[in-house]
DNA sequence: TGGGGACATAAGCTGGAGTTATGTGCAGCG
DNA sequence: CGCTGCACATAACTCCAGCTTATGTCCCCA
């Protein structure tokens, strides 16, 4: 459980992609601010803490071993999660006054963002962003009220009074554990049997649960949810633990897809997609860092 | 670039999830092994190093405020990441007499392995898991010496000696840097183009090296590379600020190609595919263990 | 109205990470 | 051949972040 007493420091981690790039603790040392002889203890020390020998040194620089090598990549992830992280965390504490004000829908708040942010930091170094996260009118509010420059948006239309531009698309999928009888279907999921299923879904209201509701309106409508949740994340537990399938977008569980805590499930003649959409005030194109950011999101999911 | 700085510690991450999962800073506390108060003020400083308020406190627990909702989400892919360099970490101390003895080819250590360990511990708790990563013929003489059980290995043929099952397939992509003539294409690539360019390429040997010559032989074979560089990183960051295209694993420019550092480039009528494939000792299916670490694998990429 | 749960505050301890200063080993060169 | 430069290691000391225990405040509820 204590995974932080397993795993190194994060600054531990970059220190070790510096040394990976610049092949001696000392230039590593001075990349990252400290002085070498922390390095090299701070080093050392994670060698002890894994128990694996990641350097090798030699008076002429360090160079990684097989095994730093690997240790160095899985790093790397944490890493730029990090970074997504400080980039979201920056814009969330961005003051009023920032260059580009972005007001964004959860989902996308949550899944796309950060990366993006990431993309625009590194190619406009020093662009203050500030965002505002809600639902798709709370951002259109936001827009219309000149309080944010860029608004993104999922759903099935353009809020009123706002342009925009399709970004990408989400797919919502039907997901279930992979003990569940699903999991193990030869045949496609007919509509029909979805609908008649009860699911664990989102509260009503919520952008996933109006999707679903209308496409499955003619195939006999939605059955009473076996469960319902405040958020993406305690549904995903209660399909992953409970007996039961959901409907989640495929940007929520891409993760959990891949390490098979979730198997997705077919559905025949279901096309459960929503538009992904950057929208600004009618007849207010996108100027400056807000254009830029939109050059960014093309292609989106 | 001090970028430890401006993210909190792991532990405190940690302690934020267990407090939007358990709903109060005490029995958060108590999940994470420390003591009430000290929950309180970690809690507190990261709010104040991220000038955002993360929980609404009360007399009756704490709750997430909206901008916590985001920052949890966030740190949840950090924490998640870190758990796959433990997951890592871990097999690659592994002694012998390990469980479970993996071994792997790069790619697959590197990009597939961690998440599959990490699913595998999720579900067979206590399983200890040791991993070695060298390529094909190296993973071929451990399992043939019986000093691994289960082996993955990429590529075009099953190592003689070994039975194997393929379990996903890896696509190599030309990417190129967005700002590089190729990202602006309207038509389609041809195989002769790509082969008469002089490209950013592994050394000669790699396995990803051997598909693109094997691939581009009937077109003219592959021009005399402009860079060979040693590891897929640098290969990548030399693709991002040169203005040579490569051909990489999707595995290894999965991250780039969603933040925009790099863009893949069509190429009409070449599949440049290999399979990935687990492997053993013919005649000796596995069993176990490596049995339930297949299971998890199918499906791959 | 008293008890219990939850968070805050206070005071003191500890260890990890940092610093400066110095030592060792190796390569290249005048 | 010894000097110089570079890289890493060791030693001794400092400092602060984070922990603990003890106690206070607030609110709900029986």
């Amino acid at each position: 459980m204590p995974l932080a007493h397993r795993v190194p420091d994060l600054g531990a981690l970059e220190l070790l992609l510096a040394v990976a790039r610049l092949g001696s603790l000392g230039r590593a040392a001075r990349a990252t601010g400290i002085t070498q002889p922390a390095a090299s203890s701070r080093i050392r020390s994670m060698e002890r803490q894994l128990g694996v020998a990641l350097v090798d040194r030699s008076p002429r620089g360090s160079e990684l071993t097989d095994a730093g090598v690997l240790v160095t990549d899985w790093a790397r992830r944490v890493v730029e999660a990090a970074e997504a992280f400080d980039a979201g965390a920056q814009a969330l504490r961005g003051r009023r006054d920032s260059r580009l004000r972005v007001a964004a829908s959860m989902t996308i708040a949550e899944y796309l963002l950060p990366g993006w942010l990431v993309a625009l930091r590194a190619q406009r170094p020093g662009t203050a962003v500030s965002l505002f996260a809600g639902n798709s009118s709370a951002v259109a509010a936001r827009l219309l009220a000149g309080e944010a420059d860029l608004g993104f948006v999922e759903g099935l239309d353009v809020p009123a009074g706002l342009d925009g531009a399709v970004i990408g698309r989400d797919r919502l999928i039907v997901v279930a554990a992979p003990a569940h009888p699903w999991s193990r279907r030869r045949r496609e999921l007919t509509a029909a049997e979805l609908a008649a299923t009860p699911l664990i879904l989102r509260e009503r209201g919520s952008g996933t649960r109006q999707v679903l509701d209308a496409a499955l309106a003619g195939h006999g409508g939605l059955a009473d949810p076996l469960l319902e949740l405040a958020s993406t994340t305690a549904v995903k537990a209660a399909v992953v633990s409970e007996a039961a399938p959901s409907v989640l977008s495929e940007l929520a569980v891409g993760e959990e897809l891949t390490a098979r805590r979730l198997v997705e499930i077919p559905v025949a003649g279901l096309r459960l997609v929503r538009d992904l959409r950057a929208v600004w005030p009618t007849g207010q194109r996108p100027a400056g860092p807000a254009r830029h950011l939109l050059g960014l999101t093309r292609g989106a999911a």
